[in-house]
DNA sequence: AGCTTTCACGTTTTT
DNA sequence: CGTGAAAGCT
């Protein structure tokens, strides 16, 4: 991001430093002994990392390979690979423990699979195959699963794990947690199903390792001996085994440089610790604290307004932010009616952006949760808005795709019984669930897995011959695609495993647009195997590192939660839905209490420090929530925006004063606060904190009259429309009314087809 | 065996 | 309101 910054007078003669602030140079050169990175928002931490690999490479103080680079995505650990190899060229090729976490520790696994009782061929299974392995087990001991659902289950398991419990380690207190205390039983039960099938799911993959370097001396010192320097990114974000698995790594020599952002850590919900990076120094005794706290990203306003929100935690190291860019513009809060309108307000916004020059890639709109994306979705649509909508489903979480990754898995390893569950009727073949029940039986009493039972059950009278035949044919198909599997390349493989079974065919057969972008997919994932040697090493990317960031040439707006924005930059940022319950989320704050909150103005943080320029924050007094309208204060986190740094705008004139009218009803304590301020200004000043201090209870809630829209309060319904009568809308045209509920009308529009609306937006036509 | 209807449920997400 | 997954129906 900032690789060239405006560097002090001395002129440094070696070049990795130059262009770096005296931190950033201090955190180069401070190669021996443990370090503490304290890097806050756009302080060009990324820089100052890659160019301490650089130096730790190019002073000869380590190989390459003797450098341990942790990180913890896949999109980092490329980035860091490519940016390091700017500055020491070819060598980066020998960096084989750059990595993140989950990689680095799968590629060590494999080497000591054994000693966890796992073939070094083992597979990976993701949260989908997870979850139906735990579901057979629930099923298979007699519990209703609807009573102890199977994702509790695996919450259970996946906390576990993250903090480095296996099943022997579980107290009482934890074994409640799931099926009146039958936790540890069924997290024993998951880890032997594992094993079985030769399998390890994301979280075994540290966990193993953990037990490994635990119990086995041999191994420890190994790789204690072989990682001269240890880099962590993002430590903030380390989880318990992470931070255990570091610390047996990096006690012997401790040359261990961790960087992180405790004002950034969002993730806590998934097992992330604070903590982690709070205690460093008494981890690691006499360790180097650096803080990086000059910021090259954003405005002194925007800066200034984030700073002045994370001031309100209490559990910080606590930085000082600082830029020497220009003054900018301050942050702009704008209140608005209802979702639909800020929806629209952000559209408007965006085109005078784009009037005036800005590039729609520099534009970002970033939500708490994913369903507030589809306002914007629609807006954009109907306004011929170029967006993009960042996340939702991944490429290989596809079906089709995860269907061959299925064959080729059986391929690879005919005891993935998972795998083989997957596919073996698909494409359809006429085998149910009575032909797979049959072969789990065989397979249990005969200790095999279910492919090897696939073909003994065919000397059983079992099942109708027919359902014999065709798993002994499928069998064969496999046999024949095993021997391939050693001569073809992986991609080839692939495409004769869709053809040979069916695959392919039944897709062209439906003949939906649909299945034409499977196949599409399908291509795809074959073009993508192309540069890969053999199955094996496919196998593993694909369940690691495949993720699919496409890349998309053209300008367009991005839609993203916030959390996925972390690390990215915008010229531009709106962020819509600033109101409690919403933002501040209320199920965080119902779960995780005072913590929780703070968690959430960390992403305030976050969010709000993604913008270069210009940061524009909306909440809306209405908004449909699960189907419902919901009516909301504007966040706390507006309140605590400092006042200097912010300029605000309502739009709710005529509309403001039924607002308030409506809170007042409700006894709310802001309804006062709100009376007593000016039309154009938003409720705030020390009204609202004072009635925010008395915690006061803030959940949205449902609009008195249910079965009337919030919108219903605009305006009593209309009595010159009438059943069957033509109107005229702006946006739809002419149509003709079908029925009317309060002030919403449907109305069956000649170009723009059948629609709910509201009545104020149409007026009676001729 | 496969399709339809009903019912519950509903952040954030990487590996 | 929409979706997804489990029982019910043909």
């Amino acid at each position: 991001m900032n690789d060239l910054q405006s560097s002090s007078p001395q002129a440094p003669s070696d070049p990795l430093i130059e262009g770096l602030n005296p931190p950033q140079r201090d955190a180069v050169l401070t190669t021996e002994g443990p370090v503490l990175m304290l890097a806050g928002a756009g302080t060009g931490k990324t820089a100052a990392l890659t160019r301490r690999l650089a130096h730790l490479v190019r002073s000869r103080l380590a190989w390459p390979s003797e450098i341990l680079c942790v990180t913890f995505t896949n999109k980092a650990a490329r980035e860091m690979r490519e940016r390091v190899g700017h500055l020491i060229g070819p060598a980066v090729e020998g960096m084989p423990w750059l990595g993140t976490f989950h990689a680095i520790a799968a590629k060590m696994l494999r080497r000591h699979a054994e000693l966890v009782g796992l073939q070094p061929n083992y597979t990976i299974i993701d949260t989908d195959d997870q979850l139906r392995l735990l579901k057979q087990l629930i099923q298979a001991e007699g519990l209703d699963e609807k009573r102890w659902p199977a994702r509790q289950l695996a919450g259970c398991i996946d906390r576990w794990k993250n903090r480095g419990l296996n099943p022997a380690d579980l107290d009482a207190g934890e074994n409640e947690a799931y099926a009146n205390g039958r936790g540890q039983k069924f997290y024993q039960l998951y880890q032997d199903r594992l094993k079985a099938v030769n399998a390890c799911d994301f979280g075994d993959l540290l966990l193993h390792m953990l037990n490994i370097l635990r119990t086995n001396r041999e191994v420890l010192e190994q790789y204690q001996q072989r990682f001269k320097y240890v880099m962590v990114d993002e430590y903030q974000d380390t989880n318990q085994v992470q931070y255990l698995w570091l610390r047996l790594i990096a006690q012997e020599r401790k040359n261990i440089c961790v960087v992180g952002d405790d004002d950034q850590s969002i993730y806590s919900w998934r097992g992330a610790e604070v903590a982690n990076i709070l205690k460093f120094e008494k981890d690691f005794p006499g360790a180097k604290v650096i803080r990086l706290e000059q910021n090259y990203r954003s405005t002194p306003q925007i800066l200034a307004a984030a700073s002045g929100l994370i001031g309100e935690n209490t559990q910080r190291l606590g930085k000082t932010l600082w830029t020497e860019r220009h003054p900018g513009e301050q942050v702009r809060v704008i209140g608005v009616w209802d979702a639909p309108e800020e929806a629209r307000r952000v559209g408007d916004e965006i085109e005078r952006l784009e009037r005036q020059g800005a590039p729609l890639d520099q534009v970002a709109i970033l939500v708490r949760a994913q369903y507030q994306t589809r306002e914007f979705e629609d807006r954009f649509i109907s306004i011929g808005m170029k967006y993009r909508i960042i996340g939702g489903f991944r490429f290989y979480e596809r079906a089709e795709i995860r269907d061959a990754l299925a064959y080729l898995r059986v391929i690879a390893q005919p005891a993935d019984d998972l795998a083989f569950e997957r596919i073996y009727n698909a494409p359809k073949r006429g085998l149910g669930a009575k032909a797979l029940e049959a072969l789990h039986t065989l397979a249990r009493r005969r200790g095999i897995p279910l492919a090897m039972a696939a073909i003994e059950i065919a000397d059983t009278d079992e099942l109708p011959a027919r359902a014999r035949n065709t798993f002994l044919s499928l069998m064969r198909d496999f046999a024949r695609w095993r021997d391939l599997a050693g001569t073809e390349n992986p991609a080839d493989l692939l495409r004769n495993v869709l053809d040979e079974s069916g695959y392919t065919d039944a897709l062209q057969a439906e003949k939906t647009p649909e299945a034409a972008g499977r196949l599409e997919n399908l291509v795809e994932l074959a073009r993508a195997m192309e540069e890969y040697e053999t199955l094996g090493d496919f196998l593993e990317h694909v369940s690691l590192v495949m993720d699919n960031d496409a890349a998309s040439d053209e300008e367009k707006v991005t839609i993203m939660t916030m959390h996925a924005a972390k690390g990215l930059e915008f010229d531009n940022v709106f962020l819509p839905g600033w109101e409690e319950g919403v933002f501040p989320s209320q199920r965080a704050m119902d779960e995780g209490g005072l913590a929780s909150l703070e968690e959430e103005r960390r992403l305030a943080y976050v969010a709000i420090t993604r913008a270069r320029r210009k940061c524009t924050i909306l909440h809306a007094a209405n908004r449909r929530i699960y189907g419902q309208w919901t009516s909301s204060i504007p966040s706390r986190f507006i309140a605590e925006l400092p006042e200097d740094h912010v300029e605000s705008e309502t739009t709710l004139s005529g509309g403001a004063s039924l607002w308030r009218a409506q809170w007042s009803e409700m006894a709310d304590p802001f309804a006062e606060v709100a009376r007593a301020q000016p039309a154009r200004t938003i409720t705030r000043g020390p009204g609202w904190q004072r009635a925010a201090a008395r915690e006061f209870d803030t959940t949205p809630r449902k609009i008195a009259e249910s079965t009337r829209s919030a919108a219903s309060f605009a305006a009593k319904p209309r009595t010159d429309v009438e059943i069957g009568s033509r109107v005229f809308h702006e946006k739809f045209g002419y149509g003709a009314v079908i029925s009317q509920e309060g002030n919403k009308l449907e109305i069956d529009f000649e170009q723009a087809g059948r629609k709910r609306v509201l009545d104020s937006f149409v007026k009676p036509a001729g």
